[in-house]
DNA sequence: ATTCAACAAATAATCGATTTTTCGTGTTAG
DNA sequence: CTAACACGAAAAATCGATTATTTGTTGAAT
């Protein structure tokens, strides 16, 4: 095909960052490094076959979504979450996260109906623990169970308070990660469902209580299953 | 004297990166740059006298911290807010803020009463518009007005939820830059003073109400007056 | 006059190598 | 035996230069 004026990121090819980024991510999230680990530069870099900028860079980003602790001049490890931290996070989303929940309920329209139910759907249609080859979670429920509760606040259509709940989920998965290996989580196939049907009855009331009371109990079931003490 | 064994970062000697993004997030903040103006990674290198890639590592920072965006292949930039991002932020502010403030004001102990009122009386002390030479705000004043916000809210005692605070804050005070040009901040005086009021005599009710009414104010002051539409 | 391609300049992204700081080990003074 | 130091290895931070992409311009074809 003839070369038409170049149409800026057309081919698709994304930097060498964003990749390097996206790998970190998914890694650090899928619990591929344990807690505590070093993310050494030059290891990554070899590894992904990419200059020391490149991993640099994507390490920084890294950092500032809280995935990554950083000490200066002495690089850059998986975050460890003391129980007290785990603990504040979990408190901060049972704080933020019902209120915006009764924002949402009060604005949805009728497509976001239509997502709740079906995030809903595939959330319930997901086997929970079918850990496979070397995991120790499911990442296909992890992400079922992430899209439902964000898309339960969607009805809010404030960007800035889904960011918040972008920030806080990844804080709380982090730590969930490791805190669920001794302690699964417990089925709480019963509360989305109550907490779907609130919601699509409009009923912020119930809604904001079940899912406050949904926080609480799995901020329960793992205290006291993280790594070091706070 | 004699060189003792080289103690971790005793020098007081921080990374360059960590100037650089210093002086970018200050810059930004103060408005020392317009919104719109690209963040161009060779100008900012030869003026601060770095390599290109302590700029970059600055600038992603930034970036992750909302106050720059970034197009791919296609540089840095400030932030422009429409006026719907604006709103979107202020709606952010007063749906969670007030249920810090009951938080904090259930929690806070007689040191947060102390540092309430601390932050209060400075507040009230410092005039709040005596631009000084080429300047279109008062630094002094927007320091002493975000602690003292903050400080309202560190009763809590959740770092957490502070840190969804300032990144709130941050924002909220980017937008209203360039809106307090047209449209300077009205007199929020006597806000503050029932805020600090009702904090202090462990008025949850009051204090929430005034705090998101104080929000909407504010926000209703200066809607209107951003750059682009949105 | 308008549109599109080829070329040139500017800027972003990446790389390889250098400098600086930390970490670990062995040595010596007390 | 302990503690402070010196030295070398490892890793982080920084730099200078290269490569790739975008942007602006020119000129020919329609």
């Amino acid at each position: 095909m003839t070369q038409t004026v170049h149409p800026p990121n057309s081919s698709g090819k994304q930097m060498l960052s964003e990749q390097v980024y996206a790998y970190l991510r998914d890694a650090i999230m899928r619990g591929d490094y344990a807690p505590g680990d070093a993310l050494k530069p030059q290891g990554l870099a070899k590894e992904q076959g990419v200059s020391l900028a490149v991993v640099r860079e994507a390490l920084v980003r890294v950092v500032g979504e809280g995935l990554a602790d950083r000490l200066p001049n002495r690089g850059f490890a998986v975050p460890a979450f003391s129980d007290r931290r785990w603990q504040e996070i979990a408190e901060a989303r049972r704080t933020i996260e019902p209120v915006v929940l009764r924002m949402s309920i009060e604005r949805g329209d009728v497509d976001w109906e239509a997502r709740v139910r079906a995030a809903h759907h595939r959330l319930a249609r997901t086997p929970a623990f079918v850990p496979e080859e070397g995991e120790h979670y499911s990442s296909a429920w992890s992400e079922a169970h992430r899209v439902f509760h964000r898309t339960l606040l969607e009805g809010c259509g404030n960007p800035v308070l889904l960011e918040t709940f972008d920030r806080m989920w990844t804080a709380s998965e982090l730590a969930r990660r490791w805190a669920a290996q001794r302690n699964p989580d417990r089925d709480a196939l019963g509360e989305h469902r109550r907490l779907e049907e609130a919601a699509l009855a409009r009923d912020a009331d119930t809604a904001a209580e079940v899912l406050a009371q949904h926080l609480t109990l799995t901020a329960a079931a793992l205290t006291g299953c993280t790594q070091r003490q706070g």
